[in-house]
DNA sequence: GCCAACGTTGGC
DNA sequence: GCCAACGTTGGC
């Protein structure tokens, strides 16, 4: 079972909106970066993913949520009506992958990305590497786990 | 709100 | 295929 980490505002779709409805389901769509979506490509049923706050007050690691659905066409990229529409994807070759994700659980407490910086175990997580954009991304088992050790 | 870093686009 | 211009990301 892989376990990853994707960005997002609180204020789009954070770790409450999925703690609102514990049985329901999420669609991760609208990501329109080829490293990002190649990622998720791969994402299987079980995986672990990490909810990451970014563009907020309290940026970190909020909790965790589990992938129910492997990837799909993103259908948002066939909706001219979406901020995500892209006109060059067609239903034969849709460019673009949604999963769908179901919350696990909050962390007891966030944990800051100054934290996560400060720990030289997690130097190589595109997370806190400088500059980086990426916003999916795998997480092994040993940085799952030193992540998990800091508020568990 | 600022701005550095980055990815994408498009002219050549 | 190069690279300048542009738009976006995301921490501060």
């Amino acid at each position: 079972m892989a376990k990853w980490l994707v960005k997002t505002e609180p204020s789009e779709c954070g770790i409450d909106d999925f703690a609102r409805q514990p049985e329901g389901v999420i669609p991760w769509d609208g990501v329109r970066n080829y490293q990002a979506r190649n990622f998720l490509a791969q994402m299987q049923e079980g995986d672990l993913v990490f909810i990451y706050h970014s563009s907020c007050k309290r940026i970190g690691i909020a909790g965790i949520v589990r992938v129910v659905k492997s990837a799909y066409p993103d259908p948002s990229q066939f909706n001219p009506e979406s901020p995500y529409y892209d006109p060059k994807s067609t239903a034969e070759k849709p460019r673009w992958q949604a999963v769908d994700l179901q919350f696990e659980r909050k962390l007891p407490a966030l944990i800051p990305l100054d934290s996560l910086k400060a720990m030289p175990e997690l130097s190589e997580l595109a997370l806190v590497r400088r500059g980086s954009r990426l916003s999916v991304m795998p997480v092994s088992d040993a940085e799952w786990q030193q992540i998990l050790h800091l508020v568990d």
